[in-house]
DNA sequence: GGTACTCGTAAGTGACAACTTACCGTTCGT
DNA sequence: ACGAACGGTAAGTTGTCACTTACGAGTACC
């Protein structure tokens, strides 16, 4: 699932679909990439439920499936319970070193 | 961000730093890679602030960070607002084909 | 029915990233 | 001060994955 979300490209096609449900020429048009990468990644996009299909003549309407983000989000709210909250508190105090990046 | 949390032995990593701080030793302990792999995976995780660093002597012990988490959660939440669970009923309506996985 | 779209799949290539071993600096204990 | 433990970095190798071109299948329109 995260995995899915790992690629820039698939990200950009996912947050295009967000926007609203498209098809895949539309899509490859949007994508600096070729139509077959663009159902590649949709594809894997499908298989973690992150985005739907629908039918629509000759054409096949791509569209964001809630599930897959309600997947991710759950993940991470398991990252984020107060306990972690307390932690973050007792880290500001400590300092674990704010170097910021490098 | 998400890059950083694709690849599997880093999400077991990062989960395993959830239970509790942990040194770099002990990480390697509980993951089936080298030390030095272990800490190319939480250099990564640092630089996307998943994790943070405390000096402890010659030990330096690992943490989670909770900037990370809150940014991965913000990003998702972006494509959980009202409008998209709308839309999911809508999708329930249309059905988007769910025909499950392949 | 033929033509023009749509889109998915197959096969092949190139780049990147995850791992290894080897090495070096730093800090604690004696 | 010396030895040992800890851990970060360098260099090199290998597998995986994102992309391309080529092809085939399905649907709509005339």
């Amino acid at each position: 699932m995260l995995e899915a979300l790992a690629d820039g490209t698939r990200r950009a096609i996912f947050e295009l679909l967000a926007e609203g449900p498209r098809s895949v020429v539309d899509i490859a048009a949007a994508v600096p990439i070729s139509r077959p990468a663009v159902s590649q990644h949709l594809r894997v996009l499908k298989q973690v439920h992150l985005v739907g299909v629908r039918p629509e003549g000759t054409r096949r309407i791509y569209s964001v499936d809630p599930r897959g983000v309600a997947a991710a989000r759950a993940y991470f709210d398991r990252f984020w319970t107060d306990n972690l909250a307390a932690f973050a508190r007792e880290a500001e105090r400590t300092r674990p070193q704010r170097e910021d990046d490098r």
